[in-house]
DNA sequence: TTTGATGCAAATGTTTTGCATGCAA
DNA sequence: TTGCATGCAAAACATTTGCATCAAA
């Protein structure tokens, strides 16, 4: 199946590029909507899924009942704020040693890993301290 | 609230520390039907989610699009297998270095994570190599 | 008795899918 | 023209919830 160009899709590549934050298919949704008043939660979803079998942005899930989205499709690590719920992505050394410390008493084969992170947010720990 | 005894969400609970596979919501129903014919999901979701709660047993996200529980509530990681999908609990050293790693950079504050490890298990190994 | 727990069914929220039509190549 | 992509609506799916009834304390 060969792909075919659309602007639905470009819209949506181009939307997570431009963002750090990690929208979910509805959040993407009514975005979109501004541009193409009548595109459908389906093609929404269908691009998504679309884009991240192809590499292009990553699908993640966060532990909440819904997906989210990220246009940075390099390997990378995420944080969530456990009062806010936003999700930031992290700078940070590769820790890709977990991997041989997971496989040492383990007998298939560990092949790599995602990881979330969790805590307190710059923005809600100001928000604390002002009180 | 104090909680009531009640011997489907006793059943439950023994049933998770039994096994150290992760069933689905739906995999403990079908189980639980045997003894109580008539139980119902929504107390099979009302006890998962109250035992979860109380830290009595772990709610696992493990990007299907459905929850695992795990009997053992004490912090441990995960290993999903790409090829049978199954989930394995990993011994491992502590990793909880990672957590400085990755507040290295970071203005917020990092509290903790969760891991999920993946590859090809055991099972799936032999069976390719036995072809 | 009081109040939390259950079974049942309906509702919810997210994501997927079938189908006729539209549009890229 | 061909066939992938779309919009629309319905369906699928896991999970939650309202309510009358049941049972623990």
């Amino acid at each position: 199946m060969i792909a075919k160009y659309s602007r639905q899709r470009e819209s949506i590549k181009q939307y997570l590029d431009g963002r750090n934050d990690h929208p979910t298919a509805d959040t993407i949704y009514t975005a979109m909507r501004e541009i193409y008043p009548n595109i459908s939660l389906g093609t929404i979803y269908r691009n998504l899924g679309f884009l991240a079998e192809r590499g292009e942005i990553l699908k993640l899930s966060c532990g909440d009942n819904f997906d989210r989205f990220d246009g940075n499709s390099k390997p990378h690590y995420h944080f969530i704020c456990n009062t806010c719920n936003q999700v930031y992505d992290l700078k940070m050394e590769s820790i890709d040693h977990i991997n041989i410390i997971a496989n040492a008493n383990f007998k298939g084969n560990i092949q790599g890993h995602t990881a979330l992170f969790h805590g307190i947010c710059e923005n809600c720990l100001n928000k604390k301290n002002n009180l």
